[in-house]
DNA sequence: CTCATCTCTCAAAGCGCTTTGGTAATTATT
DNA sequence: AATAATTACCAAAGCGCTTTGAGAGATGAG
């Protein structure tokens, strides 16, 4: 059933029909509701590729994806914050596309991406220090949101970011506080913008407070459990083993814990814990009390925000950029106590 | 730059740069060099929503995504499915979308999908007891495989699914050979046919030794860390507390484990665990040694074969339908041993 | 040399929609 | 009553591509 035939069948013109269908003014009451109920009945709906090749707009928000390296799809943030955007495309009649990149190809992706026309816009997820796409892309003229931040990027563009540098300055501070001296970061790949900023924090509380940071206990790599694990084993096999470990997931936090209870150590007794928190709806922080001290900030909401931001932004272009600061939350868990010397 | 502009610049037909590009064979060798040249030096890209139209196929396989009861965007299993399907769709040129679907609109957005053509065909993801989705899709006609079956519906589909039945009759059978008896089960809901089979092999297992299932052990829900952590925590509260638990994936199991060591009890020692593991790439099963002893099959395998399938499907709309069954393997890990009751 | 056969190229139609630039018919204004 | 404005509709063009059907020129066969 298309426009033609259902025109037809009503005795209308196309024009008619698809004004009708479409909230035009010039369309009496009467037609309109006649339009409306025959194309109810016949399930008629425009084709999306015909609509999208006569307004120029395809109503598709692409996510580009790196494959390799980062593995963004298979990091469980991923879903949930897919699914923060979701509920936004879904509130103003977008679909999502996802499309594959291989390392290296990310520029030709962008263009493919324009040329072709099958995306009014695009998120920009997981940005690395001095990331390239944000150039590009201002260049290209694609509209876009970035999920995070680029140090080293001078230009304007459009952000939404969790305070990375606040949130995990704040983290070890409290844990200092708490008598902490050799505090280990479990961080994630430093290329990326977000574990810079952490790191950023994290050195800085230290400073502050008199500590010179360590670089034996600084490790950085893709935050699975199986690293949370191994960097936390190697740690505490150490002659100095920290008493105190920053993670920067909930899933690596999980691989700490392992290895904390594997070396017959006591969470919050003997080595204290904070992790990131994406609140993720499969990885919650525990129910009542949180397992994890941690700084926590929905990735899902970020979704959300960020793709509200991007429908925006393809409806008004020339508005100027706009950036969103979230502030996390520390939240006390079962995971820290003061420092083992402290007590003795 | 489009093809008319493309094609005036190569003082050509827009027929010929058309043909030229796709690979006819009645275009001359040096033209066709000609074109390829122009076209890349312009960066040229067939506007896709306009090929679309011209040749009525979308080049886009559709993830259609329940939103609320299921939430199977936030599964993280999701993530590692999707990026198996993504190498497939990227190595054939599809794009994948993904439509966000609130429970009960399911029917209607099938419909659009296939009205609107934005789809070439769509994996069917979750599927149920009794799914009325397959009928339907069977119905409009959009090719689809499942991942997964659905116990109940007799009408032939095409599907890739793991033998759930099987892997956790054997993995029961492996406890109970170690002398368990009191053998919890921790499944996912089971409206989901995986849940329901997988049931199903734990029951049977227990039968054939003899051993009568206990409703007070088997309990059902989205297998989030929480919901395994909560579920075990009572059970082992319980007067006859069970000597071993099935989780259902490793993020329930990573909350049984919790519970466990919360209890004071130990991994293997006082309580067994078997998982299922689908080998995600940010929750491995440990590195060396399995941490846990599970069924293993990978489900970003099987995102890849599936989507194989749905682009064969695709092209050869009449072939017959395929099925392709899994077995998921059993490997050891720490998590096993032989009951407490035995030993003493 | 003529007719048939290839080889290469093209003009134009069509995919299903929106939108421009109308035109009748009705209503309001002078 | 004559003119202007408004209302309700329509034919046709255009979005950027593929594909049909045809034709010009070159080559081969008889």
């Amino acid at each position: 059933m298309n426009l033609k035939a259902l025109a037809k069948k009503l005795q209308l013109s196309q024009t008619t029909v698809s004004r009708a269908l479409n909230g035009y003014p010039e369309v009496s009451e009467a037609t309109r509701r006649r339009v409306e109920e025959a194309a109810r009945e016949h399930n008629y709906r425009p084709n999306s590729r015909a609509k999208g090749l006569a307004t120029g707009r395809a109503m598709v928000i692409g996510h580009v994806i790196p494959a390799s390296t980062q593995h963004e799809m298979v990091n469980p943030v991923f879903g949930d914050f897919v699914a923060g955007a979701s509920r936004a495309y879904a509130t103003f009649g977008y679909d999502m596309m996802f499309t594959r990149v291989d390392d290296g190809d990310e520029e030709q992706v962008y263009h493919a991406l324009v040329a072709k026309g099958s995306v009014d816009g695009v998120i920009l997820q997981g940005p690395r220090v001095n990331d390239a796409r944000i150039p590009l892309l201002n260049r290209i003229g694609l509209p876009f949101i970035v999920h995070g931040r680029s140090s080293g990027i001078e230009e304007s563009y459009d952000w939404v970011d969790v305070n990375n540098k606040r949130s995990f300055q704040r983290a070890t501070k409290f844990l200092i506080d708490l008598g902490h001296r050799r505090i280990a970061l479990i961080n994630g790949l430093e290329q990326m913008d977000f574990a810079h900023r952490r790191r950023e924090g994290y050195v800085e509380a230290l400073k502050s407070a008199g500590i010179e940071p360590n670089p034996a206990l600084m490790r950085s790599a893709e935050m699975t459990e199986v690293y949370g694990h191994h960097e936390t084993r190697a740690m505490l096999k150490m002659e100095d083993p920290p008493t105190a470990i920053l993670a920067a997931s909930m899933i690596s936090a999980i691989g700490v814990r392992r290895a904390i209870d594997e070396a017959g150590l006591t969470l919050a007794r003997d080595v204290s814990v904070i992790t990131h928190d994406d609140d993720l709806s499969y990885l919650r922080n525990g129910s009542d009390v949180p397992i994890f001290t941690a700084t926590r900030s929905s990735v899902q909401h970020a979704g959300e925000i960020l793709s509200r931001m991007l429908i925006e932004k393809i409806e008004q272009p020339d508005a100027p950029n706009q950036n969103h600061m979230l502030e996390a939350e520390l939240v006390v868990g079962r995971s820290t106590g003061p420092a083992p010397e402290t007590r003795r």
